[in-house]
DNA sequence: GCCGTTTTCGGCCCGACTGTTTTCAGTCG
């Protein structure tokens, strides 16, 4: 059992007892002990087996410690089996909708038996809804909307969660006898910000058949969708659908190639290739016969040019291999003919993270640990972006601790002098479009990171507006977030990004790709657009532990995704080079 | 449920919006 196990099972713990009704200092407690299991460095499980006292780390006592040796040792939490007892686990998914918390939806279990989203469209349409006292046709409206927008998520992954999910499947074939290679292609090659099903391929000789039983025998396996020779298709308890092709070497690279897609983009690659007389599959790339029907040939029909690499594969239609992370048919065909394809930024390149946070707000390590943990990673610079005031809940810093805070950043230097530290603040950006924090203190900021934390429902032009006006202070530097997306979570507010990044440019103010990869905001689309109009971007973890900081490989996925360069990239620049972009006004 | 030179019991963070109230509960960040 992962980490990431135990933090979801007692995050559905504080769960259903907020929907109980608990002591709301309790569930905080399970919440924070959440996040302390997501900020180990460790599993768990190889603390307990070395005897470690779990009550030693923040925010974990007795109680909670029990609890997770318990789910260690049984796969489960006997609190939990009685809490799900009285309150069905299914009432947390509504609780996932917007604008429906834990009361509302035992209101609704209680009132008309609603124990599942189905249920609640079910009394939405009959009426009952609206009928109950506290909730009228406006609510009912709105829930129909959140059920809405959670139904166009569902059975979509984060690719980090993704990831750990795939490792198991990945280790488990491993021991397939046979298979000289596995890899992953589909979506998750292409590090689309979110996965909704998996594609591996095997490269096996002859018979696939033991293979793929092989495969759908994964433990982790919920159900076996199909199996056979070339194919096997398995969904796991997580939901996540895995699908297992089997390959011959002579066809790997083009299987690799057609199934990493996108749809859009092999459409665009065959289309080329017919016009070269050529037909392109999952087994190769082959010359068609004159004067011969193409339907009528057999898959591996003609003459093979192609099929064992990738890079023969794009050789053979006339084009330089592409990255996965631009098949998406957003030009990058034609930028290959025209050997225009961008030299896309890589994690090596990153020289700096700009935005994360230490103790003095929500982080969980202080300014020294961050400092050290950013120059083991060889970064050259770093900032402290601790929240400002507004964010009364995190302790966000007002004026007098973030000077405080300042003397503590002069000792660290002095601690490791390897490492440029920087001071920053990531700013709130209040109702009016106002910047949390006098502009005295904003001077002496060698960063100004701004975002938006609050009233996150406002109109389209009175959010644009507000975040316009926060970008037009005169010690801005960087916007993060831009969107306020949380994936699965929070659908991005109501903003026109067109204006902010023209403004951005204008301005001379830079954007942020959030490399969490719950946030990946802005998204690949946007980053794009940012290129364009030629505003920097900030690839920053916005880390709230040390381990948070290795987040920084998906915002560069992202900004892979999105055509970026080094030189399109804050932080891939050198200290000197950002000092004097940093001094740009001055 | 966690935590502790204010404490082993009694705090634990705060402000604002929304929709439904006629003074506020629920939700959100």
């Amino acid at each position: 059992m992962q980490n990431l196990d135990v933090a979801r099972t007692l995050d559905t713990l504080a769960d259903l007892l907020e929907i109980k009704g608990e002591n709301p200092f309790r569930i905080r407690a399970y919440r924070n002990a959440v996040n302390t299991v997501n900020g180990l460095s460790r599993p768990l499980t190889a603390m307990v087996a070395a005897g470690e006292d779990l009550t030693e780390l923040p925010g974990i006592g007795e109680r909670v410690a029990e609890h997770i040796e318990e789910l260690l040792k049984t796969g489960t939490i006997t609190r939990l089996e009685e809490l799900s007892a009285e309150v069905p686990k299914t009432l947390i998914d509504l609780t996932r909708l917007e604008g429906v918390g834990p009361k509302k939806a035992k209101r609704l279990f209680e009132e008309l038996g609603v124990r599942s989203v189905e249920d609640l469209e079910a009394q939405l349409a009959s009426g009952a809804v609206q009928k109950l006292s506290g909730f009228g046709a406006r609510s009912a409206e709105k829930i129909a909307r959140a059920i809405e927008a959670h139904r166009q998520h569902t059975g979509r992954f984060q690719i980090d969660e993704t990831e750990k999910l795939v490792a198991g499947v990945l280790e488990h074939m491993r021991a397939a006898e046979g298979v000289a290679r596995i890899d992953v292609a589909g979506s998750m090659r292409r590090r689309k910000d979110t996965i909704g099903d998996v594609d591996l391929l095997a490269q096996y000789e002859g018979d696939g058949t033991r293979v793929v039983e092989h495969f759908v025998a994964y433990s982790g396996a919920a159900r076996v969708e199909g199996s056979g020779p070339t194919k096997g298709s398995i969904v796991l308890h997580s939901g996540l659908q895995v699908d297992l092709r089997v390959i011959p070497a002579r066809s790997f690279g083009a299987a690799l190639q057609y199934f990493t897609g996108s749809k859009g983009h092999n459409v665009a690659v065959r289309t080329r290739a017919v016009r070269k007389g050529l037909r392109v599959n999952e087994w190769g790339v082959f010359r068609v016969p004159e004067g011969v029907d193409p339907s009528e040939l057999g898959k591996e029909d003609g003459q093979r040019l192609a099929g064992e690499t990738e890079e023969g594969v794009y050789e053979a239609v006339g084009l330089s291999w592409i990255p996965p992370e631009l098949r998406e048919n957003r030009g990058e065909v034609e930028a290959a003919t025209a050997g225009a394809l961008p030299e896309l930024v890589t994690l090596q390149d990153i020289r700096g993270d700009l935005q994360m946070h230490s103790t003095w707000s929500d982080g969980r390590a202080s300014i020294e640990d961050m400092a050290r943990a950013c120059a083991e990673r060889g970064y050259e610079y770093v900032a402290i972006t601790d929240h400002s005031q507004a964010m009364a809940m995190v302790q966000g810093l007002t004026p007098e601790r973030a000077r405080q805070q300042w003397r503590e950043i002069a000792e660290v230097r002095e601690l490791v002098p390897q490492i440029v530290l920087l001071r920053s603040v990531e700013v709130d950006i209040l109702a009016d479009g106002s910047l949390d924090m006098p502009d005295d203190v904003l001077e002496e900021l060698d960063v100004v990171v701004i975002s938006v934390h609050s009233l996150m429902s406002q109109d389209r032009k009175t959010m644009t507006d507000r975040v316009l006006r926060a970008m037009a202070h005169p010690r801005v530097d960087i916007l993060a977030h831009p969107t306020g997306r949380r994936i699965n979570r929070r659908e991005p507010f109501e903003i026109d990004v067109e204006s902010v990044l023209e403004a951005a440019a204008d301005l001379s103010v830079a954007v942020e790709l959030n490399a969490h990869p719950n946030r990946l905001d802005l998204n690949d689309v946007h980053v794009h657009r940012a290129k364009e109009l030629g505003v920097p971007v900030a690839v920053s973890t916005d880390a709230h532990s040390t381990r948070g900081l290795a987040d920084m490989r998906f915002g560069v996925d992202q900004a892979r995704r999105g055509w970026l360069e080094a030189a399109d990239v804050l932080n891939a620049r050198p200290w000197a080079e950002l000092k004097a972009w940093l001094d740009r006004r001055r």
